[in-house]
DNA sequence: CTCTTTGCTACAATTATCGTAGCAATACGC
DNA sequence: GCGTATTGCTACGATAATTGTAGCAAAGAG
């Protein structure tokens, strides 16, 4: 028995265990991806002007979250004014909205 | 004038920004820092019971990351019944606790 | 045409994460 | 006592993700 060729992990974590809970905190839970959708909440953004909002992150993880969030359905790419939330990612969005309050009062 | 030897940066990213947000979303956004938060929603957990809940994750990364969270103050490793969330942590959790109704509705 | 901005990619270097194994300490039953 | 099982935690090399810098082609403005 040889070890299977294995179709190469994609796509999101634990998307298969069928509990969708647990794919989306994977995804979230990837570098900027949160930081991502933090940044577009209020108006899109132009990939350059995201990366300035990301603390000038390098373009290649943020271009791969980018993709990895359009897939997901969260994110959009406008024809004119670049990266924005779709509705769903506006929802999302909203859903940890409250963290910004709970940042301040947590302050370290 | 030379470069200053940097006190090597330490704890989480974005802390000095002054924005307590970044730090925070810089914190969560550190793989497996959401689910173990998810994961002791309910009830404490041993750091195996953890590992286990977490989908055997490698334990270097899980102590990690209980490292910081218990540094950030949301979690505690109590006397006999392992790793549990404080107050503190208890209400970060809640306030992204409607993401499991979302990921509901998300199903991809 | 030139100049600028767009989204996006190549590439090597650095980090983070993984997976396995194992430690010391503590608590059990015997 | 003795073995054994569980606890929190760490060492280590291998692998994958992220970084930083540079640059591309396409589209638009002047």
């Amino acid at each position: 028995m040889t070890k299977q060729p294995m179709p190469k992990q994609r796509g999101v974590r634990g998307s298969r265990t069928g509990r969708p809970i647990m794919a989306l905190l994977d995804l979230l839970g990837r570098r900027w991806s949160l930081r991502i959708l933090w940044e577009l909440r209020e108006a899109p953004l132009t990939s350059r002007g995201l990366r300035a909002a990301c603390d000038e992150a390098s373009p290649t993880v943020l271009q791969t979250r980018l993709d990895e969030l359009r897939e997901a359905g969260f994110v959009e790419l406008g024809e004119a004014s670049g990266y924005a939330l779709t509705p769903l990612g506006r929802e999302l969005c909203e859903t940890f909205m409250p963290l910004h309050r709970f940042a301040e009062r947590w302050r370290k």
